[in-house]
DNA sequence: ACCATTCCTGTTATCATATTACATTCATGG
DNA sequence: CCATGAATGTAATATGATAACAGGAATGGT
């Protein structure tokens, strides 16, 4: 095994990779993957936000996990598990299926990642913040995922949840569709 | 490979079994998986129903049509493809996992099970019929799922993916947590 | 500075889910 | 009675996910 010293991938100085006690804060939402937007400027916001969690809190962004977060903001397209194995491998980390499935654990389980149900993938949450309830729309030519939030419909739910009895942890709402651009070449 | 006639599972007369031109009308809904209900009643309901659709259209009921959908009826819990396939190799059918998942292709897109994508898994749709915009409430502990209606969640959701341009063919909605069973069992 | 603890990373092996490609059987309709 | 297409069957393979365990690195206490 290769030590650490041996993959600078990033700029940051080391003291900022390591941090404790995050505090997520809500902020407005990006533009969605479908509209033109300047996605350089949409990934630094994310990688940003993310260093600034790492700096104040209990997250700590190593390098796997931080390099995976990029890997998934080149595109706002679902991508697999295995699909980012294979580019982690290629980059010199480990190159078996624990380790792409524990960062996406941790990335998703922290608001940094979603996890498409529909896709059996991961896309960057491209507003990283506690609660943030993502319905999905999932271009089903390229993959393009859009996030907006389930919230109204999830408050629909709710109702109808309780009048069963059942206690909603947490709920999937995933739109399979077309996205703009696909729905231009595909039909009329 | 067996001949059908060392099939014999079911009671219903060969000419009952295969039929063309489906016309799935819709009826009341059935009673809620977890409620308390009268599981026979629900089971027959259903049964019923697919042999009315058998009997006047294009749904082809085959023998491992018809005790696929039997098996999944067993209860509102959700099965794997892998479940169902080992029960009708026992059976006699096929034992490989494309009978599985050429049967559960018939019944979900003839709307007689769903696929719930958070389990990789299939249950039977309590209420056959066409359009029916299924919401689900799954339960983490026994799996049990009860279907209701995203209908009023789907409008919303609509109303933001028209916002985005983005074009809707279908929504997976499925909140997970505790039936009123192990919601008792789990926590006060 | 040292050690203990804990978290993180890595490995091998295995399991679970799903599809492709092709052969055979059977109901149906000419 | 045969041609056709749908349904069923097989083997082989692809894709997705986890269990179990070993070594390394940061943290915290002394």
């Amino acid at each position: 095994m290769r030590t650490p010293s041996e993959f600078p991938r990033r700029a940051l100085p080391r003291a900022r990779l390591w941090a404790k006690h995050p505090n997520m804060s809500a902020h407005k939402h990006a533009s969605p993957a479908t509209q033109p937007h300047d996605h350089r400027a949409c990934v630094r916001h994310v990688l940003d936000e993310a260093d600034r969690l790492s700096a104040d809190g209990t997250v700590r962004f190593t390098p796997v996990r931080r390099r995976t977060l990029e890997i998934l903001l080149e595109s706002h397209t679902a991508l697999g598990a295995y699909d980012i194995l294979k580019r982690l491998d290629a980059e010199g980390f480990g190159s078996q299926p624990p380790v792409a499935y524990r960062v996406l654990d941790f990335l998703t389980s922290h608001g940094f990642a979603h996890r498409i149900e529909r896709l059996n993938a991961f896309v960057a949450c491209t507003h990283p913040r506690k609660g943030c309830d993502p319905a999905f729309m999932i271009c089903r030519i390229c993959r393009t995922v859009a996030e907006t939030s389930a919230k109204p419909a999830l408050s629909v739910l709710g109702r109808s949840a309780r009048g069963l009895g059942f206690r909603i942890e947490r709920t999937v709402v995933e739109a399979m569709g077309l996205c703009p651009d696909c729905s231009k070449s595909d039909s009329p």
